[in-house]
DNA sequence: TACTCTATCTTGACAGTGTCAAGTTTGGAG
DNA sequence: CTCCAAACTTGACACTGTCAAGATAGAGTA
């Protein structure tokens, strides 16, 4: 017989597996019981790499948050100015969750958010997606010569991000259908 | 002994006693046994009231909505004006939801946001916050006499309702922690 | 080579879950 | 008084997460 003890790469494809499954069924159709048998490996095999079903979830909303944060950053790549690349990231950050609305949940829901990227506990202010709008917001006051206090700051990189994380999270409410194309090319960021 | 047979209005029982489980303990944790328990009646007695487990959480979110709701429409009774009421609107929103983080998921995620609401199927638009914020803004232009086609106005009220819902669901992410209190008093609504 | 160690995987078990089928009770309509 | 239908119970099933104990095999050591 084959070797039943030796995967390979087991945790990798436990992770890949839960992507299907969570894309083709949903969240709650996962199952650590449905992972393990879509790899070929019995019920209990996913508790040598995952200590309970939270942290493959974990493990699993990292691997979509890198997806994520790298659309966003070839999104700023062709950008020629700082206002350009805050469009392009907005309108990145709205299509990833139009197109894929049932990961807003899967990344935003329950958990906190903090549990599955390698974030300073000290200072919470560095998830990835945020970091990258800071950086461009930084360059845009910069470019256009804007000069205010970093309090001030703050509040608009929070107003700029709520109201694209707004426009992403109703654009993922299926019950709730405004007549707005969440595509159309049209400049509604920045205040 | 006791009548077991007649509980007498299990069916609001089982929704005040998923409400107060899932307040306790989360959404995970209430099972239709727990609250069947909680009730003193059997595992299987739900089915009665419930089509399944969905339907007693749909009804539990009617009731939490109508709440938020609720909430809403007292924060907008003591304005002067649309301007006022439209700020008072979007505090409540935010207040609510910082107040109640675990509600926000709740409501929001996984479900249809329409299976809960008697709303239309035709006109998906009757969302009731977003009804009761339409006529505010309205409102703000009449007295404001601000003209502009409705079709602006809906771009307009997207925006608006956007960085209010942005801003709560910002709030709500126990991981990302901002320099910013959500229940401070600045106006910041409005565009 | 032979021997052990340890990560990895299997097997078996347990409590808890949603759901259904079949039986029991009971108030109220006829 | 009879009978019906709604409300509830009991019992069962498949499925879940999790743990404990055992099997396997590669890697290192002598």
């Amino acid at each position: 017989m084959a070797d039943r003890y030796h995967h390979g790469n087991l945790r990798q494809a436990l992770i890949d597996a839960g992507i299907k499954i969570i894309n083709e069924n949903g969240e709650e159709a996962l199952s650590l019981r449905k992972a393990a048998a879509a790899c070929d490996v019995s019920h209990a095999a996913p508790y040598a790499h995952f200590k309970d079903k939270d942290e493959l979830l974990e493990a699993i909303k990292k691997s979509v948050t890198d997806k994520f944060t790298g659309e966003l950053e070839t999104a700023v790549k062709g950008a020629g100015s700082a206002d350009e690349a805050l469009i392009a990231m907005g309108r990145a950050y709205i299509s990833f969750f139009s197109r894929n609305p049932d990961y807003y949940m899967f990344l935003f829901g329950k958990q906190n958010i903090s549990a599955h990227l390698q974030m300073n506990k000290e200072n919470k202010e560095d998830y990835p997606p945020f970091l990258l709008l800071r950086k461009f917001y930084k360059l845009h006051l910069k470019e256009n010569g804007i000069k205010i206090s970093s309090e001030e700051q703050e509040i608009e990189l929070i107003k700029t991000w709520a109201i694209v994380h707004g426009m992403a999270s109703i654009a993922c409410m299926k019950g709730v259908k405004t007549s707005f194309d969440w595509n159309d090319p049209d400049a509604r960021l920045i205040t």
